[in-house]
RNA sequence: GGCCCCGUAGCUCAGCCGGAUAGAGCAACCGCCUUCUAAGCGGUAGGUCGCAGGUUCGAAUCCUGCCGGGGUCGCCA
């Protein structure tokens, strides 16, 4: 149950009324006016701007705004929910519900629990939308950064999925070019190592340990096989190896951080030939059978020029035709593809397979890459498909207020799993997402474990503790009380009057619009906060139990207020749970 | 130099498909509590929403230009 859309079509049924009676154009689109709440309580449940955005049409029969807005204000206040709907202001119109409104909030949060607040009709999401994300290059174990991609993307996915869409969580694989080849000679030395030789890691080569354990998987396969092989011989074998073992490491600290993706995608897939031609090759064909492609030189780059620029005619995509500053290019100078070219067939893959939204979640450091790509998707799908391409800032690591030093000995680096591994995964989930995506985050390894108000993961965590606390105090004082979800919804709810309890309702109330909202601009951060502000209600009525007792939840003098105080505290617990499980953070039954 | 992101209270940040008197936490200040409804509570103060124009009945929000910070700019991925 929703309130504010269902009285977005109220609102719109009685503008339908209006316009039959010929007074409006038939034609408004009403997407454009908004059901929200006051600002101001004072003012309301519920507030709306219809009367306003919709003046310029009204302008023939009625003399202002304001007179539109009483006429839609007398017909919602004959609706069987209303108690008052008055025009305020240039023509605002604010509502004020009966307080069974909220009664039956939370009967229906009781009938669904979790699953209360998925989008219904108009706000539900259609259609296949594949998120793709952490993708970092198979090199290495993944730093922190990567998590805050990969948490974001996740609780993305959870999010769409939620909303209605049918999702796929997909890593591209970077294991073809230059880096990847680095990584087998790296892999190779360590294999080396692997079979007793003393070695010498040169500048340029990966240096941490991680590999070593690689280099020995090589000497058990192999043993000393690739020895008196030529680089030319053992560099597919080894780098095939080294990968999956990186791929497996990832994996394993994905795993950690409870990610699991269900497609993975080799980069190195779309090189491979087959009859001589790779995936990329037919790409750029098709695109330069369409004109999209075509042989021509690019200006330099204005401001300072790269010592090494040589102007060449070269391989370009029309990247401009579709909103891109400039054209791109799709060989480099040596003939290979670009890692652009590689992204165009796998970009059209994705097309191929079928999504109708594309989400990439990328490194800030990767934004200049945006246009090209979208070009790109526009140019692949014929503008038929929409990407979203959401970049995630820096993470500064912090402990006590103080930044966490980052050793300069080469290969040397606070990982990801480390730093799970010191503060649990609960707490890495919800402070990279206690942020917007595109702000700098700074995570206090110190800060995020504290059991203190000052630490959002703890304060959310706690009001669930809590309400389950009161839970289980409520059965101890009467334990014939049946405080299933479904058994609270017949508890006599008109008995909560408090203002405490009906702004705790209130808050349950919005979590619809909210995943409606947070789910449309792919911003799951917006959950983290609505948690934090759902507990901070629940804390603050809870508090003043403490001088008020009667206001407590459990009173054991009085079985009907107690039983309808648990029906706001379980719809509470529904809906920390649901938000939650959407984050990927757990909600628990007790604090330890 | 081109492009992208950011600029909101002393600090860290929400709010941004336009809407009423701009919010939260921390810090500051003032009270209260010393408790198992525990991991403190309540309140006060604090803002030319970077600057200047524009669009609009209405701009933190949209547009333009500046200023400041960050990122990025063929042959890295």
């Amino acid at each position: 149950m929703n309130i504010f859309s269902a009285f977005h079509a109220a609102i719109a049924a009685i503008l339908d009324s209006i316009a039959a009676s010929g007074r409006l154009p038939e034609t408004l689109d009403y997407s454009r006016f908004v059901v929200e709440p006051p600002k101001d309580a004072a003012h309301g449940d519920l507030a709306t701007n219809a009367a306003m955005v919709f003046a310029k049409e009204a302008k023939a029969n009625f003399a202002n705004p304001r007179q539109l807005a009483v006429e839609i204000a007398a017909a919602l206040a004959d609706l069987p929910d209303v108690a008052e709907a008055e025009v305020a202001g240039p023509g605002f119109i604010n509502i004020r519900l009966k307080p069974s409104v909220y009664a039956d909030v939370l009967r229906a949060v009781l009938n669904d629990c979790e699953a209360y607040g998925r989008p219904q009709g108009r706000g539900a999401l259609a259609g296949r939308i594949n998120v793709e994300y952490v993708s970092a290059n198979p090199t290495g174990p993944m730093h922190v950064g990567h998590g805050r991609g990969a948490v974001f993307g996740d609780a993305l996915a959870n999010l769409l999925a939620f909303a209605g869409a049918e999702v796929t969580r997909e890593y591209y694989i970077n294991d073809a070019g230059a880096q990847v080849d680095v990584l087998a000679r790296s892999a190779f030395l360590r294999y080396r190592e692997a079979l007793g030789e003393t070695i010498a890691i040169p500048e340029g080569l990966y240096p941490g340990d991680y590999l070593k354990a690689a280099g020995e998987a090589i000497a058990k396969q192999y043993g000393r096989g690739l020895l008196d092989k030529s680089e030319s011989e053992w560099l597919e074998p080894v780098k095939r190896a080294a990968i999956d073992a990186m791929m497996a490491m990832i994996r394993d600290d994905l795993a950690a951080l409870d990610i699991a993706h269900e497609v993975f995608f080799s980069e190195r897939t779309l090189h491979e030939k087959i009859n001589g031609l790779s995936q990329i090759d037919k790409e750029i064909n098709e695109l330069r059978a369409r004109g999209l492609v075509y042989d021509g030189r690019l200006p330099p780059p204005k401001g300072q020029l790269p010592d090494d620029w040589e102007d060449r005619e070269q391989t370009l995509f029309r990247s401009t035709d579709f909103g891109d500053d400039v054209d791109r290019p799709l060989k480099k100078s040596d003939g290979s593809n670009t890692y652009f070219a590689a992204d165009i067939a796998y970009h059209k893959s994705k097309i191929d397979r079928g999504y109708t939204t594309l989400v990439d979640i990328w490194g800030a450091d990767h934004g200049g890459y945006v246009k090209r790509m979208s070009a790109a998707v526009a140019a692949l799908s014929d503008n038929k498909v929409a990407l979203d391409v959401k970049l995630c800032q820096l993470v500064k690591l912090m402990r006590g207020g103080e930044p966490v030093k980052m050793s300069k000995r080469a290969g040397d680096f606070v990982t990801l799993r480390e730093v799970v591994d010191e503060v649990g995964v609960d707490a890495v989930r919800f402070m990279m997402l206690y942020r917007k995506n595109d702000a700098p985050l700074e995570f206090d390894l110190a800060k995020v474990i504290e059991q203190s108000k000052d630490n959002a993961v703890f304060y959310v965590q706690y009001a669930h503790a809590r309400a389950k606390s009161a839970v289980r105090q409520a059965l101890a004082a009467f334990p014939d009380l049946d405080l299933t979800p479904q058994a609270l919804a017949g508890a006599p709810l008109e008995l909560l009057q408090d203002e405490g309890e009906i702004a705790l309702a209130k808050a349950i109330a919005q979590y619809p619009r909210l995943i409606e909202s947070a789910a449309a601009a792919h911003e799951p951060h917006r959950i983290a906060f609505y948690l934090y502000d759902l507990a901070s209600v629940f804390h603050s009525h809870w508090n003043k139990g403490k001088d008020r007792p009667q206001l407590r939840f459990v009173n054991s003098d009085d079985r009907n207020s107690t039983s309808a105080r648990m029906a706001l505290v379980v719809s509470l617990t529904c809906v920390l749970a649901s938000g939650s499980r959407l984050l990927g953070v757990s909600a628990p039954d007790e604090m330890r």
